[in-house]
DNA sequence: GCAAACTATCGAAACGTTTCGAAATCCACC
DNA sequence: GGTGGATTTCGAAACGTTTCGATAGTTTGC
């Protein structure tokens, strides 16, 4: 493979000369820099990966830490994924991927053999070990989500709370006042993922402020556990004349197709909001109401912040993307 | 950050002693030995992988190519690129994952800079680019999947061919004869996705090879799309009395509420496999019989097969994994 | 008791960059 | 024509490993 000597051998230029035409950090003379530039496209030259890393402060790799949870919904989850990597390109990154066991003890290793310049942690928990490792290593980190103890942290989320406020205001606003919250599975709540719990408390308070009657129950993905949970629901908010789905997208379509069985119409009977969804809620028939959640805007931004950090003018903080609501004709004025 | 150069002064010995110790390549007294091992924990010393990768012949990280096409069965997807780290891991290596426009481009770039040591492609079409891209980079590599063309390529993957004829043997050995396969959405096949067309060819042949009649019809993911797929079958299938589902686990659940609505029992009234299925069709209401899609065989295989060429040690060849049938009586004699 | 054969350790080169400081070249101006 | 200041280019050190060849020090064989 070509290297750096060859290149400047067939310009026949030196090497320094060759590495500051590449990195633009001196003045080369127009011809020389055109001859170079000749001599790197006909030796198909890239810059040794290793020696980079070696010599430079950089390595142009971020750590991504993704474990998959039991009860975590894939294709979100992989949409994250591919969000972060995506915007990590766009500066020139590439990403290495942690998942399970080695999500925690990878990241020790690769942060310690200075393989990566940052760190990206997906799916934080309310008490995450991992957030405790990225203190300890203090490299550039950028967290998806926001556990407990934001100390010494960048997190940066969707304000899952404004989203759930945001809902019951909608619905309270078109008059409704016994309103019910599907929410992900048992499972998920027990397991301390933070966003369906903030989305509920947000959504709870705000209802109390608001004094709206409601009621919350989790749902399992199955049809046979959509229907008991939808039917609990009903059974906890008398007169519910609106549901607002926190749940993914197989509990969604289930609950549409078990409300059609019934003979229930949306929103004639039944207004519905589909919130913080990462998946397409237009080709629902219905089409559902959706406060949508941004994958790529949270990780856009992640990646942003473990850049600003790399060059050194940030400090640790949180930052919520504001929700916003799409409106698709799900819900209605109660009459 | 502690070098090799601090650990061989704590432990009172040359660098290439340390180097020697902790690689094992020449024998090393046991006292000196032990005083490393301390020197090394008390620094948390861990080699520079920049160095290493310069000086060197392995980088230790690998290439994973897994673009997600629209109509990717993400949770699927999601196992693979799960299964791919977990098996490289085992063998000391860490996966960079390129993916969407950089699954290609990325690939030579990573290549080209001496990043990684091996590639792997996940997801690959009957035509696909990035086959040539490998056979041009000329590194080891391990394609998962069966491309039209496999000269110079080391391939993986299931039988699907033997898989289709496994489903028609066992529905046949049962005394079904009017046997419809519901296959996955029609974009999928119409992009060149070759294992779901594999599937189908097997089925197909083995189907006319035993005299039985049969039906292929693709459905897409929402109810409706499934209950005219279902619909469709059964009326190019008089009398159908079993079905194969070569489909995604939302096909399958749709599908099954769709039965219990009109009342059609399984297995009594129709007997049903699902045919190279990732997911666990055990929680299913019935259970399903199976014949499973074992994304950590191939993807272990995959890898098993990088690291031997890396070793030098294997020409280029075509590996299928023979299916396997899971009994969980959802197929029953036909009376 | 001495050469031969190991064993344990060391020194130094090499990997391919980046970057600092200095040298060389050029131009303008007095 | 010499001085000063830009501009462009070069040489060499440094990054942290791995590994080759060499050197002590220790056995072994006779």
């Amino acid at each position: 493979m070509a290297n750096i000597h060859d290149v400047a051998r067939v310009a026949g230029v030196s090497i320094s000369t060759v590495s500051y035409a590449l990195s633009g950090k001196r003045s080369i003379a127009e011809s020389t820099r055109r001859r170079i530039d000749d001599a790197v496209l006909q030796l198909d030259y890239r810059p040794n990966a290793g020696a980079r890393m070696l010599k430079g402060t950089r390595t142009n790799i971020l750590a991504l830490s993704a474990p998959l949870h039991a009860g975590t919904y894939a294709p979100a989850h992989m949409t994250f994924v591919l969000s972060i990597v995506t915007a990590a390109r766009k500066y020139d990154y590439d990403v290495l991927l942690l998942t399970q066991d080695e999500a925690t003890s990878g990241l020790r290793r690769v942060a310690r053999s200075s393989l990566v310049d940052g760190i990206i942690l997906l799916d934080v928990s309310t008490v995450d070990v991992r957030t405790d490792l990225v203190r300890e290593l203090g490299l550039p980190a950028a967290v998806v989500g926001i556990p407990r103890d934001t100390t010494g942290l960048t997190c940066v989320d969707l304000d899952f709370e404004e989203a759930g406020a945001m809902s019951i205001r909608r619905l309270a606003g078109q008059g409704h006042t016994a309103i019910g919250l599907l929410g992900q599975a048992p499972l998920v709540y027990e397991r301390g993922s933070n966003f369906p719990a903030r989305f509920r408390d947000g959504f709870l308070a705000e209802a109390e402020r608001l004094g709206v009657t409601v009621g919350f129950v989790p749902s399992d993905e199955d049809a046979v556990g959509v229907r008991n949970a939808f039917d609990a629901l009903s059974a906890s908010v008398p007169d519910m004349t609106a549901v607002v789905l926190n749940s993914n997208e197989s509990v969604q379509v289930a609950l549409l197709e078990l409300l059609r069985t019934r003979g229930v119409s949306v929103p004639g009977d039944l207004s519905l909001i589909s919130a913080c969804s990462s998946f397409d809620t237009t080709h629902f028939d219905p089409p559902l109401d959706v406060i949508p959640l941004p994958a790529d805007l949270s990780c856009t931004r992640a990646i942003e912040l473990t850049m600003a950090q790399l060059a050194g003018d940030v400090d640790p903080h949180v930052e919520l993307i504001e929700p916003s609501y799409v409106e698709l004709g799900s819900t209605a004025n109660r009459t």
